[in-house]
Order: structure tokens, then sequence, then C-alpha cells
RNA sequence: GGCGUUUUGGCCGAGUGGCUAGGCAGAGGUCUGCAAAACCUCGUACAGCGGUUCGAAUCCGCUAGACGCCUCCA
């Protein structure tokens, strides 16, 4: 029997703007699609909080049993830079500036995603398209909605045709909005654009001369709009309909929106049950976004090379300051909350190291079952990753009152006790024990102390002491070696 | 201007119509050769103004601030 079973999951949805029981289509099995990076740039940490958060998701369906198929993308081509740009494909734009090949930009920031998601502990997608390797479903789906009449062709573009769209479905459905405001809106912005109306959307874009980026398609040369390769992929590789869709909350309006029109519209069904959109980070008040540069690389809190912070932190810090807040939340990054964070997060890791000093006995004065109750409840409750660490520091209340013996556990209880924590602090939150990591280090250290120690018994000629120093170790399996060159030393 | 979200104690951040998370910082205490850690106790917060209610920080309205989207954006 699986955990999901007798776990009741809830979403939100921002579909139904509420809180929804998770059903998924297929017993058992969750799809899932997020909308992954556009890789012109490294990612910064405001994106990194999006992917930790989907990560949770991840890590917490397949906690409870689900066999899940997470699907994130790699834009590495079609992302318009504006209309007013005459199409320029915003990765041949910045390959232009380097003065090198498109395909090397895409390479060396997927890389730098890839890199920086493995530091903050991410677990790999199922699997990780790419739009350039999705240019045949693209068109695909594009002949399929010009054959409908919801698109036209100009010049060898085609756009979408919002306002016919309009008609029989509701655009903007996600994103609580209704196309007229819209239109009063907009108007004055726009000047003369080849569209039929603004809020038209590209699904393919001609490719002008200088353009590098080009596909051949019935329309001429030119490449797919940016809304038009997460219908493709998804549909493609999680069906017409599936669980979940995850991206944050800037992707809403339109790049949400303009998915579900194009399902709509190619396969007739509402594509998605589960609509997630996880929240912005703010840094100086504002959102971190590439384009005004308000924004901090995840490589720079790790390394401490930046204006920001005090010192360097470390991945795992870093995570557990992010998992503390809800993913639906705003949150602010700065140096005081970091700190707050890291202390936190070694608190919790010191007692975790702890765990072996309990002696178990034959009765529980502490109610493990209620408590685990309480971590599951906790992250049924939306991913409330919040009120899940608030429940691990009470499971840290707990393991100090073992060790000062004023409470007591059985050993069945406290082998629950034990797995309770593991899965949630490693396996659900995914961090990792940095403490744990040093400790070889450290032991490395301590022997070497106690080297200079016994030298210095020895210097006194009290034998007795530095003898006891010897044997005590190598009791403990460390051995040491006296040679010419002063004590050297082995672990076994 | 339109749509949406939000405003919680020194800081970060959950949450609920009445039993009022958690972390960090702070105060007092227990323990300790000293210290640290740990444990116990404490501050009694929910933008402002009205309304609904036996009762609201939690529901409704208004006001003010902040943020997001409306253009590429995680």
């Amino acid at each position: 029997m699986e955990l999901y079973e007798t776990n009741q999951l809830k979403i939100y949805n921002s579909l139904s703007k509420s809180k929804e029981i998770f059903k998924p289509v297929v017993e058992g099995n969750v799809g899932m699609y997020v909308c992954g990076p556009t890789v012109y740039s490294n990612v910064h940490l405001g994106n990194v909080r999006t992917f930790m958060s989907f990560d949770l998701v991840f890590r917490y369906l397949k906690q409870l049993g689900y066999k899940v198929r997470y699907v994130r993308n790699i834009t590495d081509a079609g992302h318009l830079e504006n209309d007013a740009d005459e199409g320029e494909d915003r990765i041949a734009k910045k390959a232009r500036l380097e003065k090198i090949e498109p395909m090397e930009v895409v390479q060396r920031y997927t890389v730098d995603f890839h890199e920086t998601l493995q530091k903050i502990n991410n677990l790999p997608p199922s699997i990780e398209p790419t739009a350039t390797g999705h240019i045949v479903e693209q068109i695909e789906i594009i002949k399929d909605i010009l054959q409908k009449g919801m698109a036209y062709e100009i010049n060898g573009s085609v756009y979408f045709d919002v306002l016919k769209y309009n008609e029989t479905e509701h655009y903007g459905i996600l994103s609580g909005r209704n196309i007229e405001d819209s239109i009063h809106n907009t108007r004055e912005l726009d000047g003369q654009s080849e569209k039929k109306n603004p809020q038209d959307f590209a699904l393919w874009k001609r490719a002008e001369e200088k353009h590098i980026m080009r596909w051949p398609s019935p329309w001429g040369e030119g490449f797919p709009g940016w809304h038009l390769e997460c219908t493709a992929m998804s549909t493609k590789y999680l069906g017409e309909i599936f669980d979940i869709h995850g991206g944050g909350m800037d992707l809403k309006f339109p790049h949400h929106e303009c998915e579900i029109a194009q399902s709509k519209v190619k396969n007739k069904v509402n594509p998605v049950n589960y609509w997630m959109h996880a929240n912005m980070l703010i840094l100086n008040g504002q959102k971190m976004a590439k384009s005004t540069g308000n924004y901090i690389l995840p490589n720079e809190i790790f390394t401490g090379e930046n204006n920001i912070l005090s010192k360097a932190f470390s991945p795992s810090a870093t995570r557990f300051f992010m998992m503390q807040a809800h993913y639906r939340s705003v949150l602010d990054f700065s140096n005081d909350a970091l700190e707050a964070a890291e202390k936190g997060y070694i608190k919790l890791m010191e007692a975790l190291n702890k765990l072996d000093n309990i002696e178990v006995g034959k009765v529980s004065s502490v109610n493990i079952g209620d408590w685990k109750q309480r971590c599951y409840e906790a992250m049924n409750d939306d991913f409330n990753s919040s009120v899940l660490i608030a429940n691990l520091f009470e499971g840290v209340k707990y393991i100090n009152l073992l060790i000062e013996k004023k409470e007591t556990i059985s050993a069945a209880d406290f082998k629950e006790f034990q797995n309770t924590l593991n899965t949630f602090v490693f396996d659900v939150l995914g961090l990792k024990n940095d403490l744990e990591q040093n400790a070889s280090e450290k032991l490395n250290g301590l022997v070497e102390m106690l080297i200079k120690m016994r030298k210095e018994a020895r210097d006194n000629r009290d034998w007795a002491l530095s003898d006891k120093i010897r044997d005590e170790l190598a009791v403990l399996g460390i051995q040491l070696k006296d040679g010419k060159e002063g004590t050297t030393f082995s672990i076994n």
C-alpha cells in the first residue's frame, strides 16, 4: 500500500484559485511539466527558487509513492525579444554580442544551469527536452491551429488569433483577465504591427536575413514562438491532459494563458488539471530579474563574492532559507535572513548528528506517531515546507530532551523517529548535512591536536599521559607512528 | 489605467473565526570549575478605520502602503 492512498494531498490550483484534493489522471502516476530556463545567461537565485519549489513537489510526490514523470524544458531558441525588435531571437542576439555560435551560448549556460541546480541538490527531471529538438512537433501544431482557423499567416509569420479564440473560449481564464480590458489598455502602446490585434501572439516568426537560428517551415525560414514549445513538449511527453503544470508566477500571463489557448484549439481540451505557480524572490524590494540587473547569482552566495552578503553561505543553508518560506509566498532575500536561516540549519543538523547518543528504553513518553502525522499533514497541505520545518524543530527538541533523559523512547519508536527525520530532512526537503561532510577534516585536525598534546607530554617526560593518548587512540582504530620527521597517523 | 496578490512581534517567516507555528536576535533561570550547548520561562504581534459575529489578526467594505502581471522574464 502506497502512502498516497492514506495521505490526502491538497494542491493550490491557480486556475480555480483554491486548494483542491489532488487526484491524478492515472492512479499512482503523476505527469508534471515545469517551464525551464532560457539559457542565454547564468541562472540567478530567483530562477533557482522556482526550480527548488518544484523540486520539493517532485520529491514529496515520490515520497508519497507516486511514479512521477517530471518534464522540464530548456528554452534554447525561439524566445522573442519583443515585437518591435522584428522578432530577433534572444539567444541569437546575445551570441552576436559575444561573437560565438548560438549553440555555444546554449551549451555554456545549460551546463551552468545543471551545475547550479546540482549544487543546491535539486533532483534532475525525468525528461529535459529542448525547444530546438522539437521544431517538427511545433510546426505540426501550427499547421493544425491554422487549419482550424484560429491563426493567420502574414509575411512568413504565423499569429494566433486571440480575438477569434475569445469568441468561443475565455482568453484570460488563468490570469483572471478579460480581453476587452486588455484591448483598452494596450491600444496606445503598440504601433504599426503586422498583427491583426496587439493581443495576438506569434506561433512562428519569419527569420530576418541576419538571424542565425532558423528552420525551414511551410511559411518560409523562421523560428517558433516561445509559447508554443511548452505546449509541444508537455503534451508530447505527458499526454493531451496531464496533472501538474508549474512555473514562476510571472509566467502566468501571457505564457501559460497562451499554452491553454493553443491546447484548447489543437486538442479541444484543457491541458492541465493543476496549475501551480511559485512566487518571486525579492531583492532590494523588487523581484530578481536579469533584465533589470537586480539579482544575485548562486555562486556569489556560495563564495561570498558579492556586495550584499557579509560572508559565504553553503548551498544547504541557502536551500534551507528558501524552504522556510512557503512556495506561494514572496520571499525577501537579505543577509540577516540568510544568517538566521543558517543558524537554524546548523541547529537542525547538529541535532541529527546527536541521534546516536539517544538511549532507547521500554516505553515512549514522546508521541512519535502524532509527530510524524503532523509532518505529513504539513506537506499534504499544499507542500507547506514552512510548517514541516516547524515540526522538525519540534523533533530537535525531542532529541535534546531524550539525550538529557528528560523523555524516553522505545526502540520501535526511535527507529520510526529516525526514519521520519531522515525522510523529511534529506529526501523531501533535499537538504544535505554539511556538518557531516566536514567531519573527516575535523577528525584529522583532532588527531593532529592530540599528537601535539602528546608531544608536550613526552617533552615533559610524562610517559603515562603520552602512552595513554597513544593507546586510547589505538583502541579507536587510530594508529600513531613516531618517525624522525614527527608523528603521523593512520585511521583504520 | 486594468487585473491580481499582499501588509503579522526587533528581524525572517507560518497559520487559524474562539485553544494564538517555527527560526534568528533579546531577557531571566536550570545545568556547568569557567564557557558553550541544551532545557525551562518571558515579550503577548497581526497596516488604519468601519461592519458582520456571542467572539476577528482570521469574514466583508473603505483607506493607505508594498509587490507582481499587463513587454522578455522563474
